[in-house]
DNA sequence: CTGTGTGCAAAGGGTTTGCAAGTAC
DNA sequence: GTACTTGCAAACCCTTTGCACACAG
């Protein structure tokens, strides 16, 4: 994706094409896995923590990114349609390999049912890990 | 469950049966749902601490309780037998109510199967959010 | 008596807030 | 031109570490 339509995108979710926004996006989307925080400072080398963080924020509120999954202390976020463009979250899962450590959405078949009637489910969150395809 | 019923329970788990630890680990019996430090830091009122992060850590280590979630900042923990005694976790998931907030452990029929092969599932963690029986 | 647990103080590390200057549109 | 964004500094908050004293067994 060029650097043109990645200021597009984010125009369509309402952000104004900012440099450092342009380049957060790219990282997101040269990475095939999730992308955690300490990455994203590393591959811009040291910027501003601030605005990192409020970067992330704003791509989180206008749904460009969603958390994948936070592991203590290391958040790791996903491009919203990083699966498969299109096929939304209810049998999305989250996967951590134990040896790579690389974050990833993966698509599961999964029926769920609760024991107990009476709660209503809301949104469903599945958190996997093992090792994935390269390291087993 | 009485004091000295508590004090073995921690012995039976290699710990040593103090003040403390009897005290945290009755807020635990004393509440069905998983119990935040928040929680704990309250219903004692405004203890040291280090001294509970450590009891947690203890606990955890020897197997009395287990971290049920962490909501970024505010982790819940529950008992390990506190679903059914006996009942392991494969089929345990954790239910958190965006209403009242309480965070349970609830058993779950889940079939799971991943569309890609190649994975090696290791852990599942399941975090369902919604509505609980009683604000639903 | 001995090793573990406790609680204070201080250090550490990451996040949030405030604000002035810069920039997208 | 205007409202949003950026980046620095400082405040904040929670967790971790160090250490001396207390206590369970």
């Amino acid at each position: 994706m060029s650097e043109q339509e990645r200021r597009e995108q984010l125009r369509e979710h309402q952000l104004k094409a900012t440099p450092m926004r342009t380049e957060i996006l790219k990282i997101f989307q040269q990475d095939e896995h999730a992308v955690s925080q300490s990455e994203i400072f590393q591959k811009l080398s040291d910027p501003d923590r601030v605005t990192v963080y409020r970067t992330l924020q704003s791509f989180m509120e206008k749904g460009l990114i969603h958390e994948a999954l936070s592991d203590q202390n290391e958040t790791y976020y996903a491009l919203c349609n990083s699966c498969k463009p299109g096929v939304h979250r209810h049998h999305h899962a989250h996967f951590k390999c134990t040896n790579c450590k690389e974050v990833s959405c993966i698509e599961v078949e999964s029926e769920l049912r609760l024991e107990d009637p009476g709660y209503q489910v809301d949104k469903v969150n599945i958190e996997i890990t093992g090792l994935c395809q390269r390291c087993s």
